[in-house]
DNA sequence: AAATCATTTCGATGATTATCGAAATATCTG
DNA sequence: CAGATATTTCGATAATCATCGAAATGATTT
């Protein structure tokens, strides 16, 4: 992963919305959500939320598809994942030091909220 | 780990020098570097890179010391360590998605330069 | 094709960020 | 204490970011 790349994603990131978007979104799963309601989810502004979306796309974290009138967007685990493995390998010493085995076991599925 | 403490660590490090700076102190262990060294390599004016330091600092990813008239600046492990789990547990569909196993069981210990 | 619904683009505004020289602060050396 | 070295703070400036209403674009329904 490009270092450029890594920068874009972690301003994307770096965003109190936009966190909260992306973490809905993965919460969401491969269905996804509508802008619409992100908007509601989040209480943002339309052309406010489409910012975000616009940025966190640019990022290349979600990806909008079309359905009907509405642009349903998903998050792209494989970004997430590319971001993390750099952090790891780049920023953690050498993957070890940081980020702990039992973070990678993670918890049980159910330790999740539903959403 | 908190979602503002999140958001600034993200956004301190979404920015080309400071990520720069934070992966040289990275390699650099803890034994650390001091600001000119970092400077230099960086190829930063002073003033310039007080001003990330400070955003790194204020965010808890590196800490400085200080040894003679020289500050000593170190990463701080321990907040990656939280940020990258946040991103696991709350960014990647519960840990599992993202990060696969290998990027946790990283490279064996020797592959880190001793520091 | 007209009305409606979902979302984005435009334009304007205030806030934050990045940059860097000059001056200030702290520490060491003689 | 005076001079030299390391780094930060100050002040100014240009650039980017976040916000949001109004208008434009796309898609559906009748």
């Amino acid at each position: 992963m490009e270092s450029e790349t890594v920068v874009r994603a972690l301003g994307a990131l770096a965003q109190e919305h936009r966190l909260a978007l992306f973490r809905l979104l993965v919460q969401a799963g491969p269905d996804g959500l509508a802008a619409g309601a992100i908007a509601g989810a989040l209480g943002v502004p339309a052309s406010s939320l489409s910012f975000h979306l616009a940025q966190l796309t640019g990022a290349g974290l979600i990806a909008p598809r079309r359905d009907g009138r509405s642009l349903i967007y998903t998050a792209d685990y494989a970004a997430m994942n590319a971001l993390v493995g750099f952090l790891m390998q780049n920023c953690c010493g050498g993957g070890a030091v940081c980020a702990p085995a039992a973070a990678c076991v993670a918890e049980t599925k159910d330790e999740r909220k539903s959403a």
